[in-house]
DNA sequence: CATGAAAAAGATAAGCA
DNA sequence: TGCTTATCTTTTTCATG
Protein backbone atom coordinates (compact mmCIF):
# COMPACT_ATOMS: atom_id res chain seq x y z
CA UNK A 1 0.00 0.00 0.00
CA UNK A 2 2.13 2.82 0.91
CA UNK A 3 5.47 3.35 -0.97
CA UNK A 4 8.71 3.56 1.25
CA UNK A 5 10.46 7.07 1.37
CA UNK A 6 14.14 7.59 0.70
CA UNK A 7 16.60 9.54 1.36
CA UNK A 8 16.18 11.97 -1.09
CA UNK A 9 12.17 12.18 -0.60
CA UNK A 10 12.50 12.57 3.29
CA UNK A 11 15.35 15.74 2.27
CA UNK A 12 12.34 17.50 -0.23
CA UNK A 13 9.77 16.92 2.61
CA UNK A 14 12.13 18.52 5.04
CA UNK A 15 12.46 21.69 2.68
CA UNK A 16 8.90 22.21 1.66
CA UNK A 17 7.47 21.89 5.10
CA UNK A 18 9.79 24.99 5.41
CA UNK A 19 8.89 26.79 2.76
CA UNK A 20 6.74 25.48 -0.26
CA UNK A 21 7.55 28.60 -2.30
CA UNK A 22 11.02 26.99 -2.96
CA UNK A 23 11.25 26.37 -7.11
CA UNK A 24 11.97 22.81 -8.21
CA UNK A 25 15.43 24.53 -9.49
CA UNK A 26 16.58 25.47 -6.52
CA UNK A 27 15.59 22.23 -4.43
CA UNK A 28 17.49 20.03 -7.60
CA UNK A 29 20.49 22.52 -7.24
CA UNK A 30 20.47 21.76 -3.28
CA UNK A 31 20.18 18.10 -3.32
CA UNK A 32 22.40 17.94 -6.76
CA UNK A 33 20.14 16.28 -9.38
CA UNK A 34 18.06 18.15 -11.90
CA UNK A 35 14.38 19.43 -11.97
CA UNK A 36 12.86 16.52 -13.43
CA UNK A 37 12.76 13.80 -11.09
CA UNK A 38 12.55 16.63 -7.84
CA UNK A 39 9.42 17.33 -9.71
CA UNK A 40 8.02 13.38 -10.84
CA UNK A 41 8.70 13.10 -6.41
CA UNK A 42 7.22 15.93 -5.29
CA UNK A 43 3.96 14.74 -7.48
CA UNK A 44 4.28 11.45 -6.20
CA UNK A 45 4.48 12.92 -2.40
CA UNK A 46 1.45 14.77 -2.96
CA UNK A 47 -0.69 11.80 -5.17
CA UNK A 48 0.43 9.29 -2.06
CA UNK A 49 -0.42 11.96 0.63
CA UNK A 50 2.62 12.44 2.14
CA UNK A 51 1.94 16.16 1.28
CA UNK A 52 -1.60 16.46 2.96
CA UNK A 53 -1.90 20.76 1.49
CA UNK A 54 0.34 23.77 0.96
CA UNK A 55 -0.88 26.43 3.26
CA UNK A 56 0.26 30.21 4.04
CA UNK A 57 1.13 30.59 7.43
CA UNK A 58 -0.82 33.96 8.74
CA UNK A 59 0.41 35.77 11.84
CA UNK A 60 -2.33 35.52 14.21
CA UNK A 61 -1.47 38.51 16.22
CA UNK A 62 -1.21 40.88 13.44
CA UNK A 63 -5.17 39.99 12.19
CA UNK A 64 -6.38 40.60 15.44
CA UNK A 65 -6.45 37.41 17.03
CA UNK A 66 -3.98 37.76 20.12
CA UNK A 67 -5.37 34.96 22.73
CA UNK A 68 -4.72 31.12 22.65
CA UNK A 69 -6.07 28.86 24.97
CA UNK A 70 -6.15 25.75 25.71
CA UNK A 71 -9.29 24.02 27.58
CA UNK A 72 -9.31 20.29 29.52
CA UNK A 73 -12.42 19.36 29.35
CA UNK A 74 -14.19 16.17 31.16
CA UNK A 75 -17.24 15.08 30.07
CA UNK A 76 -20.22 13.89 32.32
CA UNK A 77 -20.51 10.48 30.30
CA UNK A 78 -18.41 7.99 28.32
CA UNK A 79 -20.49 6.74 26.02
CA UNK A 80 -20.21 6.53 22.05
CA UNK A 81 -22.69 8.56 20.86
CA UNK A 82 -22.02 11.73 23.43
CA UNK A 83 -18.70 11.34 22.78
CA UNK A 84 -19.26 11.90 18.68
CA UNK A 85 -21.92 14.31 19.54
CA UNK A 86 -19.45 16.54 21.61
CA UNK A 87 -16.42 16.60 18.36
CA UNK A 88 -19.23 17.18 15.72
CA UNK A 89 -20.12 20.54 17.37
CA UNK A 90 -16.70 21.43 18.68
CA UNK A 91 -15.63 20.72 15.21
CA UNK A 92 -18.13 23.26 13.79
CA UNK A 93 -16.75 25.80 16.21
CA UNK A 94 -14.41 28.11 13.71
CA UNK A 95 -12.39 29.38 17.58
CA UNK A 96 -11.50 26.00 17.42
CA UNK A 97 -8.11 25.32 16.07
CA UNK A 98 -7.61 21.56 17.17
CA UNK A 99 -9.40 18.85 19.28
CA UNK A 100 -7.94 15.80 20.91
CA UNK A 101 -9.11 13.34 22.64
CA UNK A 102 -6.43 12.26 25.33
CA UNK A 103 -5.56 10.32 27.91
CA UNK A 104 -4.79 11.62 31.33
CA UNK A 105 -6.41 14.45 33.49
CA UNK A 106 -9.09 15.38 30.56
CA UNK A 107 -10.99 13.35 28.33
CA UNK A 108 -10.62 16.26 25.45
CA UNK A 109 -8.20 19.34 25.07
CA UNK A 110 -8.89 21.85 22.79
CA UNK A 111 -6.87 24.75 21.45
CA UNK A 112 -8.83 28.05 20.92
CA UNK A 113 -7.57 31.20 18.92
CA UNK A 114 -9.97 34.24 19.29
CA UNK A 115 -9.46 38.03 19.79
CA UNK A 116 -9.07 38.10 23.76
CA UNK A 117 -10.18 37.53 27.03
CA UNK A 118 -13.41 38.94 26.06
CA UNK A 119 -13.82 36.76 22.95
CA UNK A 120 -13.18 34.12 24.97
CA UNK A 121 -15.97 34.62 27.33
CA UNK A 122 -18.23 34.95 24.91
CA UNK A 123 -17.28 31.81 23.71
CA UNK A 124 -17.36 29.75 27.23
CA UNK A 125 -20.98 31.50 27.90
CA UNK A 126 -22.45 31.26 24.30
CA UNK A 127 -21.23 28.35 23.31
CA UNK A 128 -18.85 25.33 24.90
CA UNK A 129 -20.95 26.10 28.21
CA UNK A 130 -24.30 25.34 26.41
CA UNK A 131 -22.97 21.88 25.69
CA UNK A 132 -24.60 19.25 27.21
CA UNK A 133 -23.03 16.48 28.87
CA UNK A 134 -20.01 18.73 29.93
CA UNK A 135 -18.43 18.13 32.92
CA UNK A 136 -15.52 20.12 34.13
CA UNK A 137 -13.73 22.77 32.49
CA UNK A 138 -10.63 23.58 32.99
CA UNK A 139 -8.92 26.86 30.96
CA UNK A 140 -4.78 27.46 30.22
CA UNK A 141 -4.54 30.91 29.17
CA UNK A 142 -1.45 31.62 26.88
CA UNK A 143 0.81 34.00 28.08
CA UNK A 144 3.67 33.42 25.65
CA UNK A 145 4.60 31.19 23.19
CA UNK A 146 7.90 30.04 22.34
CA UNK A 147 7.56 28.02 19.78
CA UNK A 148 4.57 27.12 17.57
CA UNK A 149 5.28 25.25 14.24
CA UNK A 150 4.16 22.42 11.46
CA UNK A 151 7.20 21.79 11.10
CA UNK A 152 7.64 17.76 11.95
CA UNK A 153 11.12 16.22 12.91
CA UNK A 154 12.19 14.15 9.89
CA UNK A 155 15.81 13.58 11.25
CA UNK A 156 14.70 10.42 11.70
CA UNK A 157 12.31 8.51 9.84
CA UNK B 1 2.63 50.95 11.74
CA UNK B 2 0.17 48.66 11.04
CA UNK B 3 -2.09 48.85 8.00
CA UNK B 4 -5.74 47.77 7.94
CA UNK B 5 -7.09 45.08 6.47
CA UNK B 6 -10.45 45.59 4.06
CA UNK B 7 -12.91 42.89 3.37
CA UNK B 8 -10.64 42.09 -0.01
CA UNK B 9 -7.77 41.34 2.02
CA UNK B 10 -9.33 39.16 4.41
CA UNK B 11 -10.64 37.10 1.82
CA UNK B 12 -7.73 36.73 0.19
CA UNK B 13 -5.76 35.29 3.51
CA UNK B 14 -8.76 32.88 3.57
CA UNK B 15 -8.01 31.31 0.36
CA UNK B 16 -4.11 31.59 0.79
CA UNK B 17 -4.42 29.90 4.44
CA UNK B 18 -6.88 26.75 2.95
CA UNK B 19 -4.51 26.59 -0.48
CA UNK B 20 -1.66 28.66 -1.11
CA UNK B 21 -1.07 26.70 -4.59
CA UNK B 22 -3.88 28.70 -6.18
CA UNK B 23 -2.62 31.30 -8.86
CA UNK B 24 -3.29 34.75 -8.18
CA UNK B 25 -5.63 34.41 -11.61
CA UNK B 26 -7.81 31.75 -10.14
CA UNK B 27 -8.55 33.91 -6.86
CA UNK B 28 -9.00 37.14 -8.62
CA UNK B 29 -11.82 35.83 -10.58
CA UNK B 30 -13.03 34.32 -7.55
CA UNK B 31 -13.52 38.00 -6.48
CA UNK B 32 -14.42 39.11 -9.54
CA UNK B 33 -10.83 41.55 -10.16
CA UNK B 34 -7.98 41.11 -12.85
CA UNK B 35 -4.85 39.65 -11.32
CA UNK B 36 -2.90 42.74 -10.56
CA UNK B 37 -4.27 44.65 -7.75
CA UNK B 38 -4.79 40.39 -6.43
CA UNK B 39 -1.03 40.34 -6.76
CA UNK B 40 -0.28 43.29 -5.30
CA UNK B 41 -2.55 42.82 -2.00
CA UNK B 42 -0.80 39.28 -2.01
CA UNK B 43 3.09 40.85 -1.82
CA UNK B 44 1.84 43.51 0.33
CA UNK B 45 0.47 41.21 2.93
CA UNK B 46 3.71 39.46 2.85
CA UNK B 47 5.68 42.29 2.85
CA UNK B 48 3.11 43.36 5.99
CA UNK B 49 4.22 40.28 7.76
CA UNK B 50 0.60 38.97 8.03
CA UNK B 51 1.53 36.57 5.80
CA UNK B 52 4.27 35.12 7.23
CA UNK B 53 5.85 31.64 5.33
CA UNK B 54 4.10 29.49 2.87
CA UNK B 55 4.81 25.72 3.62
CA UNK B 56 3.66 22.16 2.90
CA UNK B 57 1.54 20.45 5.18
CA UNK B 58 2.84 16.73 5.88
CA UNK B 59 0.73 13.82 7.69
CA UNK B 60 2.73 13.01 10.52
CA UNK B 61 1.56 9.76 10.66
CA UNK B 62 2.27 8.61 6.97
CA UNK B 63 5.65 9.94 7.42
CA UNK B 64 6.24 7.44 10.57
CA UNK B 65 4.92 10.02 13.62
CA UNK B 66 1.92 8.63 15.07
CA UNK B 67 1.85 9.92 18.59
CA UNK B 68 0.62 13.15 19.60
CA UNK B 69 1.37 13.94 23.44
CA UNK B 70 0.46 17.20 25.37
CA UNK B 71 2.88 17.77 28.46
CA UNK B 72 2.01 20.09 31.10
CA UNK B 73 5.04 21.06 33.30
CA UNK B 74 5.67 23.02 36.33
CA UNK B 75 8.94 24.65 37.91
CA UNK B 76 10.49 24.24 40.87
CA UNK B 77 11.31 27.91 40.46
CA UNK B 78 10.13 30.73 38.64
CA UNK B 79 13.26 32.87 38.34
CA UNK B 80 13.49 34.69 35.09
CA UNK B 81 16.51 33.07 34.44
CA UNK B 82 14.89 29.68 35.03
CA UNK B 83 12.06 29.93 32.85
CA UNK B 84 14.51 31.66 29.78
CA UNK B 85 16.56 28.80 30.13
CA UNK B 86 14.24 25.94 30.16
CA UNK B 87 12.33 27.96 27.45
CA UNK B 88 15.41 27.43 25.45
CA UNK B 89 16.23 24.11 26.23
CA UNK B 90 12.68 23.14 24.94
CA UNK B 91 12.90 25.17 22.01
CA UNK B 92 16.11 22.85 20.74
CA UNK B 93 14.30 19.30 20.95
CA UNK B 94 13.38 18.53 17.71
CA UNK B 95 10.39 16.15 18.85
CA UNK B 96 8.83 19.84 20.39
CA UNK B 97 6.10 20.83 18.32
CA UNK B 98 4.80 23.98 20.38
CA UNK B 99 5.93 25.56 23.59
CA UNK B 100 3.28 27.78 25.29
CA UNK B 101 3.99 28.97 28.79
CA UNK B 102 0.36 29.49 30.31
CA UNK B 103 -1.85 30.32 33.69
CA UNK B 104 -3.25 27.83 35.28
CA UNK B 105 -2.32 24.42 36.92
CA UNK B 106 0.46 24.08 34.70
CA UNK B 107 3.71 26.63 33.87
CA UNK B 108 4.43 25.32 30.84
CA UNK B 109 2.24 23.48 27.97
CA UNK B 110 4.34 21.80 25.21
CA UNK B 111 3.25 19.79 22.09
CA UNK B 112 5.00 17.12 21.28
CA UNK B 113 5.60 14.66 18.22
CA UNK B 114 6.77 11.73 18.08
CA UNK B 115 7.06 8.05 16.40
CA UNK B 116 5.35 6.00 19.41
CA UNK B 117 4.90 5.68 22.85
CA UNK B 118 8.92 4.25 22.92
CA UNK B 119 9.68 7.51 21.57
CA UNK B 120 7.91 9.10 24.30
CA UNK B 121 9.32 7.87 26.84
CA UNK B 122 13.09 8.22 25.64
CA UNK B 123 11.99 11.52 25.22
CA UNK B 124 10.80 11.83 28.41
CA UNK B 125 13.98 9.85 30.18
CA UNK B 126 16.79 11.09 28.07
CA UNK B 127 16.10 14.46 27.71
CA UNK B 128 12.66 16.47 29.74
CA UNK B 129 13.68 14.95 32.71
CA UNK B 130 17.13 15.69 32.24
CA UNK B 131 16.05 19.23 32.76
CA UNK B 132 17.03 21.11 36.31
CA UNK B 133 14.31 22.98 38.31
CA UNK B 134 11.95 20.59 36.63
CA UNK B 135 8.73 20.32 39.02
CA UNK B 136 5.79 17.89 38.04
CA UNK B 137 4.95 16.59 34.72
CA UNK B 138 1.68 15.36 33.55
CA UNK B 139 1.31 14.01 29.73
CA UNK B 140 -1.72 14.49 27.91
CA UNK B 141 -1.73 11.15 25.37
CA UNK B 142 -3.52 12.12 22.63
CA UNK B 143 -5.74 9.02 21.18
CA UNK B 144 -7.82 10.53 18.48
CA UNK B 145 -7.66 13.98 16.88
CA UNK B 146 -10.59 15.33 15.84
CA UNK B 147 -9.87 18.36 14.07
CA UNK B 148 -6.36 20.32 13.80
CA UNK B 149 -5.46 22.66 11.75
CA UNK B 150 -3.61 26.10 10.90
CA UNK B 151 -6.80 28.23 9.41
CA UNK B 152 -7.33 31.07 12.00
CA UNK B 153 -10.94 32.67 12.22
CA UNK B 154 -11.20 35.33 9.54
CA UNK B 155 -14.66 35.37 9.67
CA UNK B 156 -15.00 38.30 12.40
CA UNK B 157 -11.68 40.51 11.78
C1' DC C 1 -6.97 49.02 -11.23
C1' DA C 2 -6.45 47.39 -16.45
C1' DT C 3 -3.43 45.99 -20.14
C1' DG C 4 0.16 43.60 -22.00
C1' DA C 5 4.96 42.09 -22.40
C1' DA C 6 9.19 39.86 -20.38
C1' DA C 7 11.00 36.56 -17.18
C1' DA C 8 10.52 32.60 -14.47
C1' DA C 9 8.50 28.51 -13.11
C1' DG C 10 5.69 24.56 -13.96
C1' DA C 11 4.77 20.60 -16.67
C1' DT C 12 5.60 17.16 -20.34
C1' DA C 13 8.16 14.29 -23.64
C1' DA C 14 12.00 11.75 -26.01
C1' DG C 15 15.92 9.40 -25.23
C1' DC C 16 19.83 7.39 -22.33
C1' DA C 17 22.11 4.61 -18.40
C1' DT D 1 13.06 2.45 -13.37
C1' DG D 2 14.95 6.76 -12.81
C1' DC D 3 17.82 10.30 -14.67
C1' DT D 4 19.08 14.00 -18.29
C1' DT D 5 18.18 17.21 -21.76
C1' DA D 6 15.06 19.79 -24.32
C1' DT D 7 10.65 21.90 -25.22
C1' DC D 8 6.27 23.80 -24.39
C1' DT D 9 2.79 25.93 -21.39
C1' DT D 10 1.33 28.57 -17.60
C1' DT D 11 2.13 31.76 -14.09
C1' DT D 12 4.53 35.35 -12.05
C1' DT D 13 6.25 39.78 -12.20
C1' DC D 14 6.48 44.38 -13.55
C1' DA D 15 6.26 48.61 -16.57
C1' DT D 16 2.99 51.75 -18.54
C1' DG D 17 -1.44 54.17 -18.87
Amino acid sequence: MSYTLDKIDTQILAILQKDSNRTTKSIAKELGMTTSPVFERIKKLEKEGYIKKYVAVLDNKKVGLKLTVFIGITLQGHTRSYLEKFVTEINNFPEIAECHRVSGNYDYLLKLIVEDIQAYETFLISKLTLLPYLGNVQSLITLSTGKETNEIDLSRV
